[in-house]
DNA sequence: TCAATCAATAGCCGCCGAGTTATCGATCCC
DNA sequence: GGGATCGATAACTCGGCGGCTATTGATTGA
């Protein structure tokens, strides 16, 4: 049962992938050359981490010519701050709980 | 330069381990051997999946006796959704960009 | 037409991490 | 004290993943 949480913390789990998404959001669209200038990597792991982020559904690609330019899609962090509510939710709930309330005093 | 992102989603991008912490968020403190029971894996991994969420910050240990409590502590995760507002923060910050752009040219 | 550029793919390598079993230290109970 | 239980550690295996170079395919432009 991999769920789209899975795909998500897997994919932005890399440094240099998750880089490369934060520029995108940074800075908008970009060129795999101009990714590749900066990332620190060759341009086929550019190439690859730019395949899984567009499988995650992170970020969308355009062909133009020669070059291809991908941009980030935001959108897809939603299940990610889902997540972090529903978390946050637990808690919440577990800490309206007088017995939980009582056991957590002592942090 | 290995920030609190790094560690936060390395922890969180195994599924075992993610499974764990979600447990202790739904239900609160569990013992290892409580913990082990549901998770599908040896007890010595359980053991290594929660020195690893701990050394995150994302949970505290108890000990009592031969048994040792582990609770979440949800504040860690504040880096997480720091990040993601950080991001929809960039994306916001361009189409605000557009929208003067656009809104210059009508002129 | 042909050289040059851009990005994707193939193929390979090295390492890290998640899993295992075995063991140890500590604690509980009889 | 001695056996049993709990959890951490040790030592090891193995698969996957991120990196590389080399190559291919497509497009541009001289």
């Amino acid at each position: 049962m991999t769920n789209a949480h899975d795909v998500l913390f897997r994919t932005l789990s890399d440094p240099t992938r998750r880089a490369i998404f934060e520029r995108l959001c940074r800075e908008g669209e970009q060129t795999v050359g101009a990714l590749t200038a900066q990332s620190g990597v060759s341009q086929p792991a550019v190439s690859k981490h730019l395949g899984v982020l567009r499988q995650a559904g992170l970020v969308r690609d355009r062909h133009e010519g020669r070059q291809t330019h991908y941009s980030a899609q935001l959108g897809a962090l939603a299940p990610l701050t889902d997540w972090t509510n529903q978390m946050n939710a637990f808690w919440q709930s577990r800490f309206d709980d007088l017995e939980d309330l009582l056991k957590r005093m002592d942090q």
